[in-house]
Formats: C-alpha cells, structure tokens, sequence
DNA sequence: CAAATCTTCCAAAGCGCTTTGGGTTGCCCA
DNA sequence: TGGGCAACCCAAAGCGCTTTGGAAGATTTG
C-alpha cells in the first residue's frame, strides 16, 4: 500500500492525503480524521526512503564507533550512552545509524556519511587530544555534538564533565584521611578525559606541596584484568600505596580482586575511589555505596547530548552550545583513614 | 555535487555514469576510470536516499532493544554482540539501525519497520517463551535471524549455543570435586537461554539421584549487585552452597565480593562457575582464567548473525538457517574440591 | 559484402513521497 | 448580485538515483 493507492481508495489526491497525514493546515478536519482512519485500518506507513529524498532531511543521526583493538573495550560505557542517546532519538523520531568501522578509516567513513546525505548529524565520543575528528566535520559542515572536549574546546558543541575537578576533589578526600601514597590508575591518556583526570589528581597534590609518585601511576584501557595486574603489582612492590584513584568501577573491580587475594580489605587496609558512571548493571549503591566514587550518569550524559545535537540540526545556524556538569563525589565503603 | 552534473562535467549521460561506478560491464573500461577518476576528484558520492529509493533495498539492517527497565541491563552483553554484528555490516555495506524502544511498543516498532521499508531485516536478541517478535516477522514477511531460540525453534532462522549442555557439563564438573550443595543464579528465566541453562543444571542433578535445592536458586537480570545480594544471602542462610553455578561474569563477580567479603578463598573455600561471554572489558584470562567458565565469544556471535542474516536477505526464499554451537568449559582458579 | 552480433552509450520512465502554484466552491458583505 | 476571501483540494514538478528499452557504430560471421 502506497500512497497513491491510499489515496484513490479514498477518492483524494496523494496530495491531499500527504497534507492530511503530515498535519498541514489546508485540510478540513473531516477529510483528515477520514485519512487517518483509512491509514491505520490498511497499515500504511509512508516510505521513509521516499520521504527522504524528497524532504532532504535523512532524520537520522550517525555514531561512528572507531574500531581500534583496544578503544571498543570502552563499551560497557558507550552501551550506556547508546541507550540513553537512543530513548531522545526514538521520541523525536529520528533514526540511529551506527558505523562500527576500523579506526584508520573513520575520516573516509565521516566523509561518506557526509558526501551521501545518509545522516543529519553525527555524535562524537571520547576525543582525543586535537582530536582530527573537530576539524573534519567542521570542514564537511555536518552538524555534530562531542561527547567531551578537547583543545581549547572553542568554536564547537560539546557536553562534559568536570573531569578535572571532580579528580581533583576526589584526591583531596585521600590526602584528608591521610593519605600520602595515592596510586592513579587511569584510562589511556591519548584521551582528553585521562588527561584531565590526571591533572586534577596532580593539581591537588601539588597543593599540599606533594609530587605523583611516578611507581604508582599507570594507563591504559580501562578493563578489569589492567586494574588487577596494575594493583597487584603495586601491591607487591616497594612502597606500596594506600590508596587507589582509579578512572572506572571497571578497574576497581579488578583492584579489589588484587586487593582481597592479599587479604586486604577495602576500606580499612585500603582506600579505593573511583569514577562510576553509573552503569546499570554494575550498581554501585546496594546498602549504601561499595565504591566511593564520582558519578556521573553516562546514560544521562547520552540523554542530553541527543538533545542537544537534535537542536543543533534543527537551528542551522546555531552557535555552539556547551555544557558542563558538575560531578559529585559519594562516599562509600571502600574508603577509610590511611592505616598506620 | 550529484550524478547529473557529474555526468555533465564527463559529457556522458547519467546511464553511463551510475552504470561505470556500480561497476556493470556495458561500460568501456577507459570511460569507466575516467569516471571513476572524476568522481574521486569531486569528492562524489551516490546519495543514499536517492538510491534507496530507487533500488528498493533499504541497505540497513535493524536491531530494535526493547527498553524494560531491566532488559536493557543485558547491555554489556548487547554491546559486545552489536560490534561483532557492526564489523560485518560494514564490510559488506549495510548500515545498521539501531531502535531502542519501550518494549510495550516493540509489535508497533516492528510493524512501522516493515511498513515503511526502513531495514531488508532485522536481528531479534534475547527470545523469550514463544517470543511473540518471531510470530509477527513471520506474518510481516521481514527477514530476521534469531539470536537464540525459543518453542520447537523450527521454521525460523537462528544461531544459539549449547546451554543447556554447558550447564549440565559445568554441573557435573562440580558435582565431581564432591559438590553437593550447589547454588544456580541464573539470568531471569522468562529468556529462554536461561530456562535451559536451568534444565541443564537440573539434568546433571538428576542423574546422581540429586534433587536441587530450593533455597540456592535464584533467578533475575544479572546485575553485579544481584550476584551479591544472593551469593551473600545463600552463604549466610542455613545449609550455605559450597559452589556457585552463575549465568555470568558480572554476577560471579558479585558472587566473588560476597564471599571476599565473607574471608572465603574461591578455589578453595568455595567454588564458582559462570558462563563468559568473553567481554572485551571483562578478560578472564590474565594470568591463566580467574574463573572455571563456560566460554564463548558473544561478538563471534555477532559476526557469524550478521553474516547469516545478510545471506537471508540476499537470498529470501532460502529455507531457515539453524546453528548450534558448542561451550567449551575452561578450568580455571575459581573451583577447587568441596572442603571438609 | 550484407547480415548478424557485440559493444558502448543514451533517453526516458520510474521509485514514492513532498511541495509549489494554482483552481473550485461556498460564503460574506457591500 | 457580484466581487473578495477563505477553505479545500488537485495536477504536476521535482528529490537523485537505477534500470528498461533502444540506437549507433564497430566487429564478426556466413
């Protein structure tokens, strides 16, 4: 069933049936509650290839996800971001476009996008230091949304999280309880957010006239088994921290194995924080938080970021928006005064 | 820039333009790279929705996620099986859609993705009990492969693996070291997946003339903090186990905090199985496995999804395609012989 | 050498929708 | 009563591509 067809059915033009399907003024209510009616009772749907070209507008948003070997090992994070992302697209109907591809050809693969009008936006996650991918989309002029910043972060939309203070705040709640021996563990930091991260961790111990100790900062993608081998290590080596800043509840996890399989408890023997982006399916709060962390909701984060690329795609013009969200810090049980 | 001033600059027709770049062979192969070579120059690229159109073949294939309030907590699990599905896609030219919707409204999801002819087919996760989704695609006539199965798994494409074996292998494993008193926590046993993970467990019981033991079965979305509360509740009830059967690497590791918690050494105090999805994130094998699992690749799963959906699509009288692969069980550190 | 057959290209007809630019019809008001 | 104005509706022209059905010229065949 076309629309010419639902239109000779009902003794209209496709015209008519088109404006009275879409909304338009020019139709008597009559007719339009007629074309509804004779709609949902033959299961017509406009064809959205159709509609497409004829519109020009692809009502779809695109989320490159370079394939790096090691990058795709943040997806329990961009899973969370998807979805949240996801639930905005769906209620303002448009499409998700989800490129997986090898991360030497996300250029040509934004190129494309671009060059075939298959979609009216892009998302952009995790940038990199100057990350190419701005200037890029910048150049091609397609409507994008960063998922972080980087650079003087001017000149572009993004949202964000203090990153930088919330590291900062977290390592001053250490160094209060006692603390001296802080380790860092943190994601790679090709990535702006590390990077951040590690400066709000170094400003804060630069304040109390404290330097990193070099022994007991690490990074690298941020899974379990690098939070395990990495804590385990410190554990065993000379001048063993006191406490962990680790940059997920990912590599806490694996720090509290290294932790308990030498009969440290969290919390008393040791003291681990860590940034939880509130994951659904590793909630942190049963009986009061495990892990005392800084949070922040990934799947908000998602939430808002659509909305804002939806705005931008919908006001050309618009200059760039950019937000930040302030991180808070919960305390939980895996954090105590520094022993001894 | 689009095919008609393309094939202006060329002084060819547009034919013979769309005919030299799909690469059909009533083309001379000079003025096919000459086009090619123009082509490449002007940054050219066919418009999508042009095209679409006028092949009919939406290139796209769906995934629509149900959004349950819980379901959606399988995400890691989904990310890792999207990748894998969003390599093949890419390589041989589909885009995928990906369609998050409240799952009261996954029938009309479905309906308004065949009415409007936005995908050639769609991959279906996570099946219940005579899943109404394989039903309704039948009717609608959409390609589709299931990831999974569920009923008498006839008449319809899908790809599952060996769980209920799995389970009954593992079961037996600890019903070998002397295990008597085993717990089960399962995933929420409206999936069919789990019910058979289940009747696996039950299996291995009832040939040694066991019964399973009501109070060390549990059943929800397998969160960490279920994997705890449960694990946590079971060791401090009466008649504790004194080994874990789980349906997941997040919930033995949830499993494993709950007995850290209460002093007990996995491998030796107790003992844990869990079946590994071989997340990315989640790499169980530094250092020899941390845990005795049942192993497979959920982003093979993907992959070998995608490429079988994509057959369908391409060949759409084919008769179903029906695939069983086997779980291979890893010893690892986790197990050991019951004590006492 | 004429007929048959390739080879290479093109004009034009869609694909199914939206949208522009009118036409009717009926009603109001002078 | 007729001019003006809404209110409703329609025909037709795209959107940018693919594909059908030739046509012209080059090549082979009997």
């Amino acid at each position: 069933m076309n629309l010419k067809e639902l239109a000779e059915s009902l003794n209209l033009s496709p015209t008519t049936v088109s404006r009275a399907l879409n909304g338009y003024p020019e139709v008597r209510e009559e007719t339009r509650s007629r074309v509804m009616a004779a709609a949902k009772a033959a299961n017509y749907a406009p064809n959205s290839r159709a509609r497409r070209l004829a519109t020009g507008r692809a009502m779809t948003i695109g989320h490159v996800i370079p394939l790096t070997g090691k990058a795709e090992m943040v997806n329990p994070i961009f899973a969370d971001f998807l979805i949240g992302a996801g639930e905005v697209y769906a209620a303002e109907g448009y499409d998700l476009l989800l490129s997986m591809v090898p991360e030497a050809e996300t250029e040509a693969a934004f190129r494309q996008l671009a060059a075939n009008g298959s979609v009216d936006g892009v998302m952009v996650q995790a940038p990199q230091e100057d990350d190419p991918r701005i200037a890029l989309l910048t150049e091609l002029g397609l409507p994008f949304l960063v998922h972080g910043r980087t650079g003087d972060a001017q000149g572009y939309s993004w949202l964000d999280i203090a990153n930088l203070r919330a590291f900062r705040r977290a390592t001053e709640f250490l160094l209060d309880l006692g603390h001296r021996r802080i380790a860092l563990i943190n994601g790679q930091e090709s990535f702006d957010f590390a990077r951040r991260r590690r400066r709000g961790f170094e400003e804060a111990l630069a304040a109390r006239d404290l330097s990193p100790l070099p022994h007991l900062m690490a990074t690298d993608a941020m899974t379990e088994s690098f939070g395990y081998l990495t804590a385990g290590r410190m554990l065993d080596g000379p001048e063993p921290p006191t406490a962990f800043l680790v940059s997920s509840v990912i590599l806490a996890i694996g720090v509290r194995r290294a932790a308990g399989e030498r009969g440290l408890r969290m919390g008393r023997d040791i003291s681990v924080i860590c940034h939880d982006d509130e994951l659904s399916y590793l909630n942190n709060d049963v009986g009061g938080p495990a892990f005392t962390a800084t949070r922040s909701s990934i799947r908000a984060a998602g939430r808002r970021c659509a909305e804002i690329l939806i705005q931008l795609i919908r006001e050309p013009g618009h200059l760039p928006i950019q937000e930040l969200w302030d991180v808070d810090l919960m305390v939980g049980r895996s954090t105590g005064p520094c022993p001894g």
